[in-house]
DNA sequence: GACAAACATGTCAGCGAATGACAAACACAG
DNA sequence: CTGTGTTTGTCATTCGCTGACATGTTTGTC
């Protein structure tokens, strides 16, 4: 009646967000708290006060609550690629596409190397954040192919070739970035990293 | 104790190989019939005639019953790269290296094809298969970094990038080359990818 | 304001992977 | 045969995850 559904349900949608947030973020302190293998998920649940079958109803997986906002993270890559100019060669693009995320890594501070630490020493966490960047690379496939060149029938080969390796570079980048403790300057890291790849 | 003071004390490290192999053939044999999450490690106990808690005495995880191997194959792999002569580059050495292996597949026919598809549409082996990708970047990191020439500094980096990236051109290749039904050459593939990244 | 549909939550029950503990069966040295 | 060490089976348990059912709580409609 006096309120225009704004977006169908949108309330909704908003109070999921945020117990979504809040769960992710209790959760993160926990991880971080006491490791990620040594915290169960009731102990999250208790934690924000619902019970552990609630918060599958939020989460698919205990990882998703540390990783879950990758995905939206790739959606944002890919639009950012889509949005390079039509001249970049796929390299190009890719890199240029790549400095929006970065760049929030660098402002998120210590909270994102600390996210990454434990991304990186939890063989389960990493095993997830791998099967993410499949799905990245998914997105990301279609806006390369476009932007190749030569022999129609290796294109979608080549391309995934190219998308796969940067992707490599990315996940190379971050690992020195974390071991050096957030020192060494991303995307310089990255930038020798794909002139290395390419020599 | 998954591992093994190995090549000593022979015959208790044989049969133990042997009842491995048997595990692995039997549950391969069930993954491909019914496929790999809808059996449990009960049923390949049953089929091999022990019980559940004695398989997992040899193999850590339902994955590596599929995977064990891959472990092997990566030392094989860094022994090959360590055989190539020192004059070629880490991109040709690499790529020689990976020769043998890439002859086992095609040698291997159709079973080796079978085990590749499965391990594409299977999110958990897919998920152990990178795991054991990311171990054998480890064991060829170091054969690479001896054939890196530039600024010591950035070596290890840029060392890990192209081992990364030459990982990533096979797995694209292998997935090419299983979705083609292993009518396509694989070491062709590969040939392409590894071209197109380095453009 | 009443009512029905949609949604969120808690509870209970269960599956399957994985681990620990203990006892029995076995091989083998002396 | 006896003692030692390894392998195996059995039992119990933890934990991630899913399905089913019941109970409220919103939300939108008449």
């Amino acid at each position: 009646m006096t309120n225009a559904p704004a977006s169908q349900g949108g309330l909704r949608e908003v109070t999921r967000r945020a117990v979504q947030a809040e769960i992710a973020g209790r959760a993160m302190e926990l991880f971080l708290e006491q490791g990620f293998d040594e915290t169960t998920v009731d102990q999250v649940a208790a934690a924000v006060g619902m019970s552990g079958r609630s918060v599958f109803r939020y989460f698919a997986t205990k990882e998703d609550m540390v990783l879950g906002d990758m995905l939206q993270i790739g959606h944002a890559l890919a639009a950012a690629l889509q949005a390079r100019p039509a001249e970049e060669s796929p390299w190009e693009a890719l890199r240029r596409a790549l400095d929006e995320p970065l760049a929030a890594l660098k402002s998120d501070g210590g909270k994102a190397l600390a996210r990454a630490t434990m991304l990186a020493t939890t063989p389960a966490l990493r095993a997830a954040a791998q099967q993410k960047h499949t799905q990245w690379e998914e997105l990301l496939l279609p806006y390369v192919v476009q932007r190749m060149t030569g022999p129609a029938a290796t294109r979608e080969l080549r391309a995934h070739a190219i998308v796969s390796a940067a992707l490599s570079c990315l996940d190379v980048a971050v690992e020195i970035w974390t071991k050096s403790g957030g020192t060494k300057a991303l995307d310089t890291l990255l930038d020798t990293a794909i002139q290395a790849v390419r020599s």
